[in-house]
DNA sequence: TGATTTTAATTCAGCGTTGAACTAAATCTC
DNA sequence: GAGATTTAGTTCAACGCTGAATTAAAATCA
C-alpha cells in the first residue's frame, strides 16, 4: 500500500463517518416532515429545475435499486408530493413530476435545515467549504464513473 | 440562504452521493468476505493499534446504535475474528479484541480493496487527494462535536 | 415479421440499522 | 449505606435498501 494509497483510505473513511454522521442528523430532526431519500428525490427536481423524471433515471442519478425508488415514489405520491403518469412515449415507462406542495416541502425542509447547518459548521471557514466542493465533486466523479468493478 | 449555505449544502451533497457509491462499491465485492460494518470494526483496531475495545466505544466511534454493534460483534465472534470477554472491572461491559484471524481477514480485505480503489481514482491526483482528507476531517470533526440538534 | 433480447417498473424475502424497552451493574447523593 | 440515577449491553419491532424474480413493453435482428 503506498502513501498515497493510505491517505486515500483514509479521505474516504472521513467521507463515510462524515455521511453517516449527516444521515443521523437529517432523519433525527426530518425537516419538513420528509426523510431523506424522499427529500434527496424532491430536491433534486427543484436543483436541476428539471419539470419531469422517471423512477429508472432517479435510480441512476442516486445509486438507489429501482425497488427502492418504487418505495419511496409512491409514498411521495400519496401524500401528494409527486404525480406519477404513464409515459406517452413508452408503455413501459413513468413519468415523475413534483407538484407545487411538494416543492413547498422542500424549501420548508431547506429552511428548517440551514440554520443547524450554518450552527453545525460555523467554525469551519467558508474558504475550506470552497475548496472541499470541487474536490469532492471530483472523487464522486470518480466513483460514478468507474466501471462496476 | 447565503451564498455560504448554498455551498455547504451542495458539498454535503456530494458527500452524501459519495458516501452512497462508496457503500454499494464495498457491499459488491465484500472484500475478505467482510461487510462493511465488519470491516470497519477490524480495520479501527488495526488502524489505532488498539488491543481491545468495548461495544460502547466501538458505537460511539462509528455513530451506530449499540444494536447495530451487538448484531456485528456476535457476527464476528461466531467466525472467530474477535473475542468478547467479561470486563473484569466493570460487571456490566464486556471487552472486544480481535484475534489474529481478524486482523488478517482485514489485511486480506485491504489488498482486495487497494487496487480496485487506485483504478477508480487513478485520474485524481496525490495532491486533490491530499488536500480533500484535511477538510473532509474539519467537516467530519464539526459534525462529530456538534449538540445533537 | 417473428423470435430473441433488452428495458421499465413492481413485488418480495432477506439484511442491517434504529430507537425503545428491558435487565443488570455501577455511580451518585443525601 | 439506602435509594435514585446513570450506564452497558441485549432484544425486538419497524423501516429502508438490495437483489432476484416477475410482468409487460420496447428494441434488435435475421
Amino acid at each position: 500500500m503506498t502513501p498515497r494509497d493510505f491517505m486515500l483510505l483514509a479521505t474516504l473513511t472521513e467521507v463515510g463517518i462524515a455521511s453517516q454522521l449527516l444521515s443521523a442528523r437529517f432523519e433525527r430532526t426530518r425537516p419538513g416532515g420528509l426523510n431523506e431519500a424522499q427529500f434527496t428525490v424532491l430536491h433534486h427536481f427543484a436543483r436541476q429545475n428539471l419539470a419531469e423524471s422517471t423512477p429508472t433515471k432517479l435510480a441512476r442519478a442516486f445509486q438507489l435499486s429501482k425497488g427502492a425508488l418504487t418505495n419511496t415514489l409512491q409514498r411521495l405520491e400519496t401524500v401528494g408530493f409527486v404525480v406519477m403518469t404513464p409515459d406517452p412515449a413508452d408503455g413501459r415507462g413513468k413519468l415523475v413530476r413534483p407538484t407545487a406542495e411538494g416543492l413547498a416541502a422542500r424549501d420548508a425542509a431547506l429552511a428548517d435545515l440551514t440554520p443547524s447547518m450554518s450552527q453545525v459548521f460555523a467554525d469551519v471557514p467558508t474558504a475550506d467549504i470552497e475548496a472541499a466542493y470541487p474536490l469532492l465533486r471530483k472523487l464522486r466523479l470518480a466513483l460514478d464513473e468507474a466501471p462496476d468493478r
